[in-house]
RNA sequence: GUGCCUGUAGCUCAACGGCAGAGCGCUUCACUGUGGAUGAAGAGGUUGAGGGUUCGAAACCGUCCAGGCACCCCA
């Protein structure tokens, strides 16, 4: 073999059994979408770099874009997410808009980092997002959107969980602690990397931001306190709808959910499997204003996304996905020899013309190869004509999942098929 | 960007520094108008690449390439 030139790393080639896979979870998506009245868009794949660098954060626009100049030295980049996108497009229409609107979107995505488990360079992201509304109510339907999903595709809450908190909560408990509202992300930041850190180094780390010991053993107590969340109205009139919906028990309060991205304001939420193996399966939360960056008038809004390699992770895991099929056809049309090719092909144009997928042997082979291969690729029926069944008007259908075999008169070939196929 | 692990037949993996193997798959036959079962035979390899150490390297050493995992950050 001759050298074969190896993949961008980070991308994945889609054989068919992988599409089989994506377009399965891209129809679940779409089906709970629409299921909760949002409406499908794209923005493009490629963006002007200076898109991103108002509002995704340093890390994102400086270490983890795909960026290039184009012939005119405008610096592109391929797009690492469609939150900033999205805001453009609502902020050029905001004046004609009709608010809230309920928008989704299932797209390819770069970022520059290094692979590993339930993260590429390129993957596919679920977007949805409910603009111009800024109540609790639409907190809880987004949240609702992805428990749904997760009941859809088959995933327990013994296997997934949707973790929830507050940022006001937080930013409440961080000013009853009388922590410098300049130390506020640092200390989010810890918050997050509670459990990544021993206790020790935790504390350590603690310590060195400038908390003092009694701030720090006040945080201790407010992160292990699981009734937390009743002190914030939103969270508990969340908590109760989505009980309502008979969902609450995909969801679950963590004081520790921060989110990384700088344009949360309110509610954050993430999704993860229960084992905690691999990174978070979706992130989402409540921002205050989306669109003020990109020109627009205040806008507040809700939203999640949903990677595909994590969710596929889980799917796999816990056996979620159904059996595709290797191929579309349903049936396959043998060719006896050279001579009573014609006589197949217009078989096969018969079946076609009703609708019913058909692959005509295109190969010069032996009847047993033409078995086989039809049971390799898994078509269900195999036709034979051969000169007994040409001289008597007929075809043999044999079924191949029932191994019983027939003699069908030609008129009534396609109505036999359509009932076996039913 | 930092660290750790891995690379052997189409696939999954063996082989103490001493003849490169197994299972599955593939091809052919038993079965010349019928797949999936069974039996028999067969094909398939520059051990990721190119160097070094050694009487001798798939194995040991360093370089490169590719992949995986963790950190960072995030879906």
């Amino acid at each position: 073999m001759t050298q074969i030139i190896s993949p961008v790393k980070g991308t994945r080639d889609f054989y068919p059994e992988d599409m089989a896979i994506r377009n399965w979870i891209y129809g679940k998506m779409r089906e709970v979408s629409q299921l909760f009245g949002y409406v499908e868009f794209d923005g493009p794949f490629l963006e002007r770099i200076d898109l991103y660098a108002a509002k995704s954060g340093e890390e994102l626009v400086k270490e983890q874009a795909f960026v290039f100049p184009d012939r005119g030295g405008d610096l592109i980049t391929l797009r690492p997410e469609l939150t900033p996108s999205l805001a453009r497009m609502i902020a050029e229409k905001q004046k004609q808009l009709v608010f809230p609107q309920r928008w989704w979107s299932f797209g390819p995505f770069w970022r520059y980092e290094r692979p590993q488990k339930g993260r590429t360079r390129e993957f596919f992201q679920w977007n949805v997002d409910m603009l111009g509304s800024d109540t609790p109510e639409s907190d809880a339907e987004l949240i609702a959107v992805c428990a749904t999903f997760f009941k859809k595709v088959g995933l327990s809450p013994d296997q997934v969980m949707i973790f929830i908190n507050s940022r006001e909560l937080m930013d409440s408990v961080l000013k009853k602690l009388e922590i410098q509202p300049d130390l506020k992300m640092a200390v989010f930041r810890l918050i997050d990397r509670k459990d990544k850190l021993s206790f020790q180094q935790w504390q350590e780390f603690a310590l060195s931001l400038g908390l003092t010991q009694n701030q720090f053993e006040g945080l201790k107590v407010v992160l292990n306190d699981k009734n937390l969340w009743m002190e914030s109205k939103d969270l508990a009139l969340i908590m109760e709808i989505l009980e309502r919906m008979d969902l609450g028990n995909y969801v679950t309060f963590d004081p520790q959910i921060i989110r990384g991205l700088d344009y949360y304001t309110g509610v954050v939420f993430e999704a993860r499997d229960m084992d905690r193996e691999g990174r978070a399966i979706l992130g989402g939360g409540h921002y205050g204003n989306l669109v003020g960056d990109v020109g627009g008038e205040l806008l507040p809004g809700v939203g999640f996304a949903m990677g595909d390699v994590m969710l596929r992770f889980v799917l796999e895991k816990y056996n979620c996905l159904p059996e595709f099929d290797n191929t579309s056809a349903k049936v396959l049309v043998t060719v006896f020899d050279a001579t009573l090719y014609p006589d197949s092909l217009v078989i096969a144009n018969i079946l076609r013309n009703a609708e019913i997928p058909t692959i005509l042997v295109s190969e010069n082979q032996k009847l047993q190869k033409q078995f086989k291969y039809a049971d390799r690729i898994g078509v269900p029926i195999v036709l034979v004509l051969g000169p007994e069944e040409k001289n008597n008007n007929i075809v043999t259908v044999k079924n191949l999942k029932t191994r019983q075999q027939e003699n069908v008169l030609f008129e009534n070939l396609v109505t036999s098929i359509k009932d076996q196929l039913a």
